[in-house]
DNA sequence: AAAACATTGTTTAATTTTTGACAAATATAT
DNA sequence: ATATATTTGTCAAAAATTAAACAATGTTTT
């Protein structure tokens, strides 16, 4: 009854709220209220104030919130504060891309593998991860303590995929592959379609303009 | 009053309707109950009699939907049966997935152009499409009719350039940055921040099992 | 040290979104 | 041709989300 009764809205905007104080922090900002805040996010105060009070109070009256303290909170709830072992299935150039993205890594996000089953790009190497066969699949992710897998392969694949490296172990899927997986319910499921995010786009374009 | 109207939680489900639909096509099914449709997608045959009514009476008592004719209907809504011309600012692992992915085009979504700042990678060609200095943008968006720009490039780059081709015209622009635009209201934004989308699994790892 | 100011945490109200219910309309079966 | 079953579109109720209001509390100024 307690973390469940997070509101799913609030958890999408918990994210956001830490990119704001990492940025602030970078600026050297000390303290925020939520008034200011709210002005630079473009949205209200009292959302702010509430959304933070799901979890605790984090700010002082008469003074605001300190901005590293804060953001440190966040990370905590949403558990960048600890190292999280990831694999990435599927080579192609998402799959590339996820890899290179050392920005992850720093929010303890670890690309520890990259497999396909293209023979071709076997031993080849982004960064220091070199492109595994998918028999590895099993062994790599019950010894090198994986989590999450980045899905970044074509739909009827990943849904394969997805169940077989369930029965491995694997704790969350980051599915960028255009289907619903359809796993047990203890599985995380994180959904990217860039193909719906650009038909919200086109909507707003033809309506907008029209 | 009338495109307004529109919430955006109904306006982001409507691609999902898109797919599900697309799928029943090519499986051959030609109606659709929304309660037989509720229960593949996971969600109430109330909700989806609802969204669809905000559009207008697609359906039929007795009867239900007709695939083919609804998968239209809102496409057309979405406005994926003309063609936007698009192009890809960027020309990373990022960029070039996205220039490659042909499925976006199927929809209307035409990569007509790939750009980047880096010289090493002019003249590249990812599929048809050839990586072109930024200097050549503002020629570029004028003379190819291009609606959209996808950004896949670090953020203060992408804060830069996104003020710079808003004055070449153009209209909406699909933000890979992991940064929020501040751009005047008459262009659209569509925003793929995929750290926040990992915090979100992030959280529902750390939450779930523990 | 006192007064004025700022700002949170929390309660209450307003708004939005989702769900349930059902009459009206159509399809299918007999 | 009639009766029965199905299923929509829509209205009303319930639930969830967001915004406003404000007392309590700490900060800053004088």
């Amino acid at each position: 009854m307690n973390k469940d009764s997070i509101s799913r809205a609030v958890v999408k905007r918990l994210p956001r709220y830490h990119r704001y104080l990492g940025e602030l922090m970078e600026s050297g900002v000390e303290r925020i209220s939520s008034g200011d805040l709210s002005q630079r996010m473009n949205v209200t105060a009292s959302q702010i104030r509430q959304d933070l009070n799901n979890f605790g109070g984090f700010g002082q009256q008469g003074y605001g919130y300190n901005v590293e303290y804060l953001y440190t909170e966040i990370g905590k709830i949403l558990g960048v504060d600890k190292k999280h072992g990831m694999i990435v299935i599927g080579a192609g150039n998402l799959g590339q891309a996820i890899a290179n993205y050392t920005n992850f890594e720093k929010r303890g996000f670890v690309v520890k593998g990259l497999f396909d089953k293209n023979e071709a790009l076997f031993g080849k190497k982004v960064r220091e991860i070199e492109v595994l066969p998918m028999t590895q699949l099993k062994e790599f992710i019950a010894d090198n303590n994986i989590e999450i897998a980045a899905l970044t392969l074509p739909k009827h694949e990943a849904v394969k995929v997805a169940e077989e490296i369930v029965g491995y172990g694997i704790k969350a899927i980051w599915n960028f592959a255009h289907t619903d997986l359809q796993l047990p319910k203890e599985i995380v499921i994180e959904n990217v379609h860039l193909s719906e995010s650009l038909m919200r786009l086109s909507y707003n374009l033809t309506r907008n303009n029209r």
